[in-house]
DNA sequence: GCCAACGTTGGC
DNA sequence: GCCAACGTTGGC
């Protein structure tokens, strides 16, 4: 049995939120196009567990849970011209971008701020409240994942 | 809207 | 390969 991991991803609610995630049930979590975000997806696994947290907002914090529905794939978008995520340089035969798609577990009963889990002792290094963060992708201890939850 | 941080691009 | 210019992210 494969060790299941821990990952955050960022939205701007403005444009997906929690309660779209909600909604959807499952959806597809394209237009990531940056590196090391994407090596981050490529190592996820169906099963995985994942904080949803909202990004460039007036309440920028975890909003709520989610699984990896599905092995990571493909970014079907990179290859349509028409999309925002479009990359004419990726090729079918080796795509450049890759994705998961997220099936909805839960929201929280409140945003856990940015603000509370900055506050948080013992957090050790962690992405997203390292100086200049701007992974978009990222993964989370099982320490963090706990004392995050913890606040709710 | 501002601006710091930081990734990417492209001239040389 | 260097590095300045530029674009984007995201907190505030």
């Amino acid at each position: 049995m494969p060790t299941l991991r821990r990952w955050l991803l960022k939205t701007e609610p403005g444009a997906f939120s929690i309660d779209d995630l909600a909604a959807r049930g499952i959806e597809p979590w394209d237009g990531v196009r940056n590196y090391q975000a994407r090596n981050f997806i490529r190592a996820m696994r169906r099963g995985d567990a994942v904080l949803i947290y909202h990004s460039a907002c007036a309440q920028p914090g975890v909003a709520g849970l989610a699984k990896v529905a599905a092995a990571p794939r493909p970014d079907p978008t990179q290859f349509e011209p028409d999309s925002d995520h479009y990359d004419p340089a990726s090729r079918a035969t080796d795509p450049r971008w890759t994705l998961v798609d997220v099936r909805f577990t839960r929201k929280l009963k409140r945003i856990i701020t940015l603000d509370e889990i900055k506050r948080l002792p013992g957090l050790g290094d962690f992405a997203l409240t390292r100086r200049g963060n701007r992974l978009s992708v990222l993964p989370v201890t099982d320490a963090q994942w706990q004392a995050i939850l913890k606040l709710e």
